[in-house]
DNA sequence: GTCTAATGAGTTGTAATTAC
DNA sequence: GTAATTACAACTCATTAGAC
């Protein structure tokens, strides 16, 4: 009979609107009015520790969605785009290679449990949060992110018949467990990585 | 992980009532800094005894009205309303925090006396004392608190009488929903497949 | 007795870390 | 890079205790 359950920590939001509620100002989708200066360093009120772990970042809403974004259009995203996200977001870089670790990891939990799911129920299909639905999402990775890689050099990049080829030989030496995720970022042709170095040629309309 | 104490089974069913709330005209005249004087004594704000429980902190009429006020629009405050409460209501952040969390339990607990009533006693309907009955709440909450949250407070008084800090925060936490514990995860801000980075339009300006 | 602020164990999601 | 793990942080519920 709980008509609650807003156990953990998260966050994420949908369309939603002010809609009972909003009486007197309402400036609904945009959060321009503060500066959010997202600390990452030592922030949480109070002290919780000292001398641990470097304190848990707490995303705001609009990096979760820029995150979020980013992560739906490219998993692995290379340095230029971490250090792009760094400082859209005001990150440190960590954090954000950090975030994508976690949001592979997760991504692919979920695919396992969805695939689980399915799998095992698949009578039994109830509208759960669609959120991880969208999990046709490639992780696997090639181990194209050596220190000679050669997507990152400039004198390779936009000709994708060459990684497509060359490259995306289908032979990643930690290819575990799921062969139903498929190729790394090779099938990002969709995406061409020269946009990579000059900021992804999509320009933030603000 | 410490099974010092045995604890009931953990399961959730849900049922959500609509909800009423004032929009504006929660706390009109808000305190602003009339008299009130909470005995937010030291003992629970800058010295914690260890072992000793906090005294019990007497909420003044006006902090009660606030903060019920508050509740009554936003059951999940973010950590900036609590913040602006605690200053405003010269409060430890920790009894906002614990204040809303027993609200909350107390709005549940009414909830579902309410509903078995309702349920039990469908034809037996006397006006029994409704004091609490307002609580017809909705308590989910779909995304907790956090720092910049583009949201507009609504029980900070359309008046001038206090604006102390200023942050804009409206969360529309209360989405009617019938029996449905919303999992945390719910929704995400899905985005189209192939857009790199310009789905939500919020990039800031780099 | 009632009402409720405070406590604490328990759950969950996830940022950060570690091991590989 | 991954997978597994750890350490929070924000919540829940039940309970305890303090003032009426």
């Amino acid at each position: 009979q709980l008509p609650l359950r807003p156990h953990p920590p998260f966050l994420f939001l949908s369309q939603n609107q002010p809609l009972t509620l909003s009486p007197c100002s309402l400036s609904p989708g945009l959060p321009a009015n503060t500066s959010p200066q997202p600390q990452t360093t030592d922030l949480h009120r109070g002290e919780p520790h000292r001398g641990r772990r470097s304190s848990r970042t707490r995303f705001t809403e609009q990096q979760l969605e820029t995150l979020q974004g980013v992560f739906e259009a490219t998993p692995y995203p290379r340095e230029e785009e971490y250090d792009r996200l760094s400082a859209l977001l005001s990150l440190p870089n960590r954090v954000i290679v950090v975030w994508f670790q976690n949001a592979r990891q997760r991504a692919r939990k979920n695919q396992d449990r969805n695939d689980d799911d399915n799998t095992d129920n698949s009578g039994e299909d109830e509208g759960q949060g669609d959120s991880q639905n969208e999990n046709s999402m490639d992780l696997t990775y090639e181990y194209y992110t050596h220190p000679d890689s050669p997507v990152l050099d400039s004198s390779t990049p936009c000709t994708d018949s060459d990684h497509l080829t060359a490259k995306g030989e289908q032979t990643p030496p930690t290819r575990k467990q799921e062969d139903k995720i498929i190729s790394p970022q090779a099938n990002t042709s969709v995406v061409p990585e020269c946009q990579s170095e000059g900021e992804e040629g999509q320009e933030p309309e603000l």
